[in-house]
DNA sequence: GCAACTAAGTTTAATCGCTGAAGGAAAGTG
DNA sequence: CACTTTCCTTCAGCGATTAAACTTAGTTGC
């Protein structure tokens, strides 16, 4: 094979996320020379992995012009797939990321045999992809142990160490990623979404409760399983109780349920309301809007802090907030950025905080995307069946036929 | 040269590392085949800095012994130092990080030109280096920046900005490296502590201040500097004010100078007495020796919060507890025992709390070892002085004269 | 004491990935 | 049409690595 493997998943990598380029472009990218990639290239073209997309003009304006390589969007594909609590969303996308296909299925996780009837629900969805299926990536919410069946372990759904990866690439025959679901948002982060090419960044979620992605030295870090349980740190002392039995977390004080909890027993809006209701409440006018406000403003600044200590203690360049709470971002911004700017230490004040209001297709995006990591060079996430890259070699070699 | 530069540091890491060793242990080890590793111990053995150390039974009980390797102790020498508030600790050692000689200078970092100072007392310690100095590693409380001069801003010293590394290195002709003291502890840990071979471990100090270390993905992780700051993550809500200007940091409620004005605040000691005194107290019996181990209790469960949150966000494999205050362990413990079991999620149930009450010698050897990692392979950190593997050639040319 | 055996370490020829240099290809320029 | 510029390819050579054959240095068993 010519180019080592190495070289082979570096060249495939640039032409996926910065194609359509040019040999030359790659090869200043890589630091390699020029007749590498023509070699690696000329072996991808051979595999149909990888196409050729039209030219342009030379650099300086006159010269041979370039010919631009990309990836053959039909020549394999990746699902992407993000477990909610009613639903799952998929994409399928190719090799550089982009979806191609979306869905959404109603889906009960709490209902027996989860990990066989997402399976089958993927399948048929797979049935539909333009190219070779490669791969499955899963993000789910809960901890997902280290081991080889992509076990998860989510109290919400009632799933103790459920081999859901293993299930999932039984029915889909192809390897299966799964990971928690913050980690998925945040490697789509790493790969196209702001903090692209950055490389410690944080990705924190508001919504049912609150999430952390961590990503240290180019990778997410998942530490023995179960990293970022931002979540149930300590936020209050003495607070209110929390769904996990302990008293002032994070997620007691600031999480969607939270907030509508709060405002429920302070007689702002009836039982049966909604978080959106009390969001359009404190939007309005008069003492009880205030009062509906002032409960945003009290959860920003709790999140404020806690995003203030996680600069403090890990220096990212960024911190992303993102997450369904994050539709209240109007009402939860004045906490947030003041108790922001002065819960960090003066070494700290140039990281940036940006707010993306994702949608469930960036997550599933995201899990497509684990998928792709890992082809296309870096460290593998949880794998539930072997290989991946084994499997990429068998789509080349059927794409080659 | 035998052997790509790559693969010379692997061998000569294993060596230094797991040495005396056989080659065909360190073809094993490397997973490279025999011939190679004979090829570049040759160069080794020639350069002078590796040496034969007899020989060992084979594996079999029959066949040919193993010619087992060392590192030469006396081939080369780094200097490791820890910069602390009234006097520098200095190492000097060999390859493998084994201390030759130990030093302690009173220092004043709060004097004039600390940089050249500091460099002018390394120099003279340098003389008597049983082999050609190659480097040397500095750990200083404060933040460290990631640039070329090993800049340091410590307000507790009144430095800012202090070019500390590039000023070293221009007395000692050598490459330095400085970081954070907490961090040079945490590389100490990895290389020959309690965390040795683990990839993710938080290494904790209590003194002073508080002070973490944090090792990822087998790296010490700095962000883009700085990070570990947890002595100024909020503990408690509406606290003590501290010396940052904030309130209810950690290190205002669990770090020495802390207990001992809560303990001067309660009349239980003179004004003039330090937290040994408070110690002692808390020890004995009757009101206020009980009144004493109350403040101790209320402190190690602060820690203990602290470090239960440090479990959910990280998920490390171990958590090494370590520092001056550490002295003070069996009245903490209670506290910080019970806090640290309630504040942890079930899944983080595994990760082990040591306690390794540490030498001012250890934090200066593992400020050594940063060199030495980084000349046995491991990225950099932050270098004040150009390629520190030029100068280990530099030595090699020697050493083979 | 001497062959037989075993395991460690060395030598050697071949392979593999990569590169520099030279050259070919495809455009614009005068 | 020659000339320049830039991109891409070809090709010989280099250096790191390896598998396989070989040497070395011990123990074991007769």
């Amino acid at each position: 094979m010519p180019g080592g493997d190495d070289s082979r998943a570096d060249v495939l990598r640039v032409i996926a996320l910065d194609g359509p380029i040019s040999r030359t472009h790659i090869a200043d990218h890589l630091g390699v020379s020029a007749a590498t990639v023509t070699a690696v290239t000329r072996d991808l073209l051979g595999t149909g992995l990888v196409r050729m997309s039209g030219k342009a003009p030379a650099a300086g304006r006159r010269g041979r012009p370039l010919e631009l390589l990309e990836i053959d969007p039909d020549a394999a594909t990746v699902v992407g797939c993000k477990v909610a609590h009613g639903a799952v969303t998929s994409v399928l996308t190719d090799l550089r990321g982009v979806p191609r296909a979306h869905h959404t299925s109603a889906f009960d996780p709490t209902a027996p045999d989860p990990g066989r009837r997402l399976g089958r629900l993927l399948a048929e969805l797979a049935r539909s992809a333009p190219g070779r299926l490669v791969g499955a990536g899963l993000g789910v919410p809960g901890t997902v142990a280290t081991d080889v069946h992509g076990s998860v372990t989510t109290p919400m759904f009632g799933w103790h160490d459920l081999p859901l990866g293993a299930e999932v690439a039984e029915a889909l025959g192809v390897p299966v990623i799964v990971d928690n679901d913050v980690n998925t948002l945040t490697v789509m982060q790493g790969l196209h979404g702001p903090a692209r090419g950055v490389e410690d960044f944080l990705t924190v979620t508001v919504g049912r409760g609150v999430g952390l992605g961590i990503h240290v030295g180019g990778q997410v870090h998942r530490g023995r399983g179960g990293a970022g349980e931002l979540g149930h740190t300590r936020a209050v002392t003495d607070g209110p109780r929390c769904d996990c039995g302990r008293h002032g977390c994070l997620e007691a004080v600031v999480a969607d349920p939270a907030l509508l909890a709060q405002a429920v027993a302070a007689g702002l809006v009836p039982a049966d309301a909604d978080i959106a209701d009390v969001r359009t409440l404190a939007q309005g006018h008069g003492p009880d809007a205030e009062a509906a406000a002032a409960l945003f403003r009290t959860a920003g600044t709790h999140l404020g802090h806690a995003l203030a200590d996680l600069v403090n203690l890990l220096a990212p360049e960024r911190i992303i907030l993102s997450g369904e709470g994050i539709a209240g971002w109007p009402l939860l911004e004045p906490g947030v950025t003041t108790a922001f700017q002065d819960g960090r230490l003066e070494v700290h004040g140039r990281t940036e905080l940006t707010v993306e209001p994702w949608e469930d297709d960036a997550w599933a995006q995201g899990a497509a995307a684990l998928v792709l990591g890992t082809l296309l060079g870096q460290p593998p996430a949880h794998v539930a069946v072997a290989d991946l890259h084994s499997r990429l070699h068998d789509a080349e070699a059927v794409a080659a036929r």
